[in-house]
DNA sequence: TTGAAAGCGATACCAG
DNA sequence: CTGGTATCGCTTTCAA
């Protein structure tokens, strides 16, 4: 079956092809009546519009762009999401350019020109440092951007503060009694996922600094942000024989690889090890992790507004940075230091 | 910067625009010397071909529509990751349409026109039940379609086999000794996600059936496949006074679930409670839990495959049905049923 | 092998 | 408020 065009509506309304345009569009200067007989020859006809004719035509793709260091994991998976429903109810789509090069997890790929020139209408970068080149590249094409996490020039930035964060879960351990923590999410040097991993760090840094209390290096642990890799960290670290009473990991995927250590090596939690995480992954409640909870919806849909709004689809007052709040979860992998 | 159009790299080459167009996209009917000076021009350029136009012209977005009940789950996420990144290689990207509702998870959005006319060339979609309406529409678009775990018409279906799948896993347990089995996973009426659920289930009948093993209905437990509804069917399964030995999860996120509902009662496992789930999760090697494999990339490359075969951009060879093997992983969490 | 020109299906400017 | 028409940038006959 031939898809309708413009023409045919107009012809079956008995106007021309501008006030079709114009009355399907919803702008103004259409008469009422004229508008109705428009759309009623629309929905008769079944016509839709040609995204690909109306975006040459205007220049505007509806099209975003959504950039990620890796898109198969909690957090990216879950703001993706949301930003996907939070757009499509603004009639665009997410385009998702997936960095993560799986032969060589530590380098990426980069974005090219064939990637974004006139593809989108602008860009979502969810935690990507962009390359000197992405950046100069998304300059020229003079694209809007909203940052996750991350910052890029002077875009919008939706995220929260790590740095509060991470010492709002080591302050916790600190008050029950903690002194001797282990860290585990510093970054690989190198990574494409850099600015999140290292304010958590410097927040862990700045809760301890505040008390004096010191961390040997061997404890602050590289990893990637994710079970399996921070499972063998804690197993190494949980099997020397001075080992601490508390971890905080800088991600609740990685805190639950930790308590999978933990319960490998038959440490209970919390009695000889006290586990904080961050996020609040859906696994941390039926596991009973303490972790600070972030809400990765809110700042979905915040940045899907904040590139609407500079799109001109959204309040202008939108196109901020907003900083949303985290809260403490206590559950049952926190508490008081056993004397030994 | 205005970025420069086929005629200037026509212009600059002192050839039409026509030879251009040809050079390009490497079509024969060029003189190798022209191309030389028409590929010279366009990267002097830096020209890109614009995609709006292009498309406009040809009738091809290089968009391919991914449209999937949910995409924040472990099988959706990987196996989407892994078609956009098989695709980009063709230079084609992903659109993703997540039909999840997250205010009523049991409903779900619909496809219509808007999204996928002229919009795609064509759609993979991961484990759908298509409405009527949907699929009347995608008919009518004449859209090429391949399907991973679902079926439509005749399309490819890319997949495994879930019904000897579930039945590998529920052999493991009953050839160990067990005869008390419960089974989480059960699709609920309504849901969008079908195919993969009855299937397993029938699996699990059938491994049963074959050895004459019984299950009591209210060991078969409607859920959603997560970690979360698991863990809550898992507690009010594990608390009953006549428990079973043993339970097969149709996906590793709920036998984690159930894994944390164990641990979360005192039950031991494998001591006094054997699981067994079906995925290898990636929290499945350091929880211990025994599963059955499946890989996952390896369907979302098939499945672009068979995709891009359909749009004659692959091997027409490619664009067939095809199950991929799945393998039992034995860890931890299953062992021989203790007498009692 | 190459070029000229007719679309592709809208949008948006300029008149009226 | 409505219509005519140039335009967006490329693809694809049709001739040469």
């Amino acid at each position: 079956m031939n898809q309708p065009t413009i023409a045919d509506v107009a012809r079956a309304a008995g106007v021309s092809v501008a006030t079709v345009s114009r009355a399907l569009r919803g702008l103004d200067k259409v008469h009422p009546e004229t508008r109705e007989r428009v759309l009623a020859a629309a929905s008769e006809l079944d016509y839709i519009t040609s995204p690909t004719a109306s975006g040459l035509a205007s220049g505007r793709t509806r099209l975003v762009g959504v950039i990620t260091p890796y898109m198969a994991r909690w957090f990216f998976v879950e703001v993706i999401s949301a930003i996907e429903k939070a757009l499509r109810q603004q009639d665009h789509h997410v385009l998702v350019m997936d960095l993560e090069r799986s032969e060589a997890p530590s380098s990426r790929h980069s974005l090219d020109q064939r990637t974004l020139f006139k593809r989108v209408d602008g860009v979502v970068a969810i935690n990507v440092d962009m390359l000197d080149t992405e950046a100069e590249l998304v300059r020229q094409l003079a694209l809007p951007v909203v940052t996750v996490g991350s910052r890029f020039d002077t875009a919008p930035r939706i995220g929260i503060d790590d740095v509060g964060t991470a010492t709002l879960a080591a302050d916790h351990l600190i008050d029950l009694g903690h002194r001797r923590i282990a860290y585990i999410g510093k970054h690989f040097p190198g990574s494409a996922h850099t600015r999140t991993p290292s304010e958590r760090l410097a927040g862990f840094r700045a809760s301890l600094g505040a008390r004096s209390i010191s961390v040997p290096d061997e404890w602050i642990f590289e990893s990637e942000w994710r079970a399996r890799d921070a499972f063998a960290s804690a197993l190494s670290l949980l099997r020397a024989e001075d080992r601490p009473t508390a971890i905080l990991a800088a991600s609740d995927e990685m805190a639950i690889g930790a308590l999978a250590a933990a319960r490998e090596l038959g440490i209970r939690v919390p009695d000889d090890l006290s586990i904080v995480g961050i996020d609040d992954h859906e696994l941390a409640e039926p596991f009973g992790l303490t972790t600070v909870r972030q809400n990765v919806v809110d700042q979905g849909v915040a940045a899907a507004e904040a590139l609407l709004a500079q799109l001109g689809l959204a309040d202008p007052a939108l196109a901020v940075d907003r900083s949303f709040p985290v809260e403490l979860v206590l559950r049952r992998s926190t508490a008081a230091p056993t004397d030994r």
